[in-house]
DNA sequence: CCGTCCATGTAAACAGTTACATGATTCA
DNA sequence: TGAATCATGTAACTGTTTACATGGACGG
């Protein structure tokens, strides 16, 4: 995963290890994390596979700072995953589809379109196991004994059906603040009201 | 993580380690996968630590067969687990949050409540944080250049929005199929209609 | 007696995190 | 001149997955 996150920050230019961080934390960083512990290896990995390349030290640059540039193999290796489909139930739990979204934008517009219709079409199949779940586990006791445990259920429901949503817009290119028109409830600071 | 999943497994009742998976895939298995090469070496650990306990060879049953137990130091740190609070940006990505609520029947009603409204408080940090990202990138430049980029801040932003719905709902005890009363537009088996 | 489920496990690999160690550069 | 930030890296550890290896039990 991280290899071709890495690959996607050297997309648009070259970037040290450092910047790198940088550029994940106030990009993908909201919901994608990644230590230098595991970007400086990745790095060096990707020069091992010739994906990415040292830029030689340039003019009078203070060096035992090492600038990285992504190479054509790189290129090629990066679209190739981004267009590889999405998984609806990212098992390895990381939102990974987000993390292979965000980069879209360089995508001819054909293929992200594709990519997102499949990405629905198995979020859909999924919310359709969820829904048959919760028909056979839709029992008074159930309700009463395992509230909890329904809820899961319940939230697992709701998410597929904001992602659904999510997709639909974005297949239209919408404005995606269309999406929170009507009943946009939490603006406000303010802590939620609960016993103490 | 999975120790204490599987702790929540045997809390209401003698398992295998086979039985464990069997469990866990039509328990949380919708959001939380496990393998064998995992559950295996994990009751080894909690053996260990004296968490779990082996059955002694009940009657003429076919031995070969381990049946494990939870202790009641095993319960003790179970219990205290599901009091930790919950994370509300899981950096790990494993949606952890649901593993915890999946066995919120067994704690005090008290006791689930805070968490419950201590995780919405979280959330609501987080969202405004994202509201705030949102707030600074709103510009028609990156609306126009860096679609997907912002479709996946829209996302985090409608992902959280969904959970304050659930975390509410959940925190008055209310019947969740009322999170989706009108529009439920997803309840065919079709396929979006997308261009081939 | 054959296939399928029951049942246990290991070895290697993977994908990272955490904590540490080191030193240069910048700027107040 | 000292603190913050820039910059690179390693070692040990964690928590898993994947693939493999083995064999008993049970039903048709």
């Amino acid at each position: 995963m991280l290899n071709y996150i890495v690959l996607g920050m050297l997309f648009n230019g070259r970037l040290t290890g450092y910047d790198v961080k940088k550029w994940i934390e106030n990009g993908i960083g909201v919901f994608y994390k990644a230590s230098y512990g595991s970007i400086y290896p990745t790095l060096k990995l990707l020069l091992d596979q010739e994906l990415v390349s040292l830029c030689p030290g340039d003019e009078a640059s203070p060096r035992q700072k090492k600038l990285y540039e992504i190479t054509p193999k790189g290129r090629e290796a990066f679209l190739d995953w981004l267009g590889q489909p999405i998984e609806a139930e990212d098992s390895g739990g990381r939102q990974s589809h987000l993390a292979k979204v965000y980069f879209f934008d360089v995508l001819p517009e054909e293929l992200a379109m594709r990519q997102l219709a499949e990405y629905e079409r198995k979020n859909l199949q999924y919310l359709n196991r969820l829904l048959a779940l919760e028909r056979s586990f839709d029992s008074p006791d159930n309700h009463r004994h395992h509230y909890y445990k329904m809820s899961t259920l319940y939230y697992g429901i709701g998410i597929i059906r904001e992602t659904l949503r999510w997709c639909r817009h974005a297949r239209m290119k919408r404005p995606f603040h269309e999406l929170f028109e009507g009943g946009m409830a939490y603006e406000a600071d303010g802590e939620p009201d609960y016993p103490h």
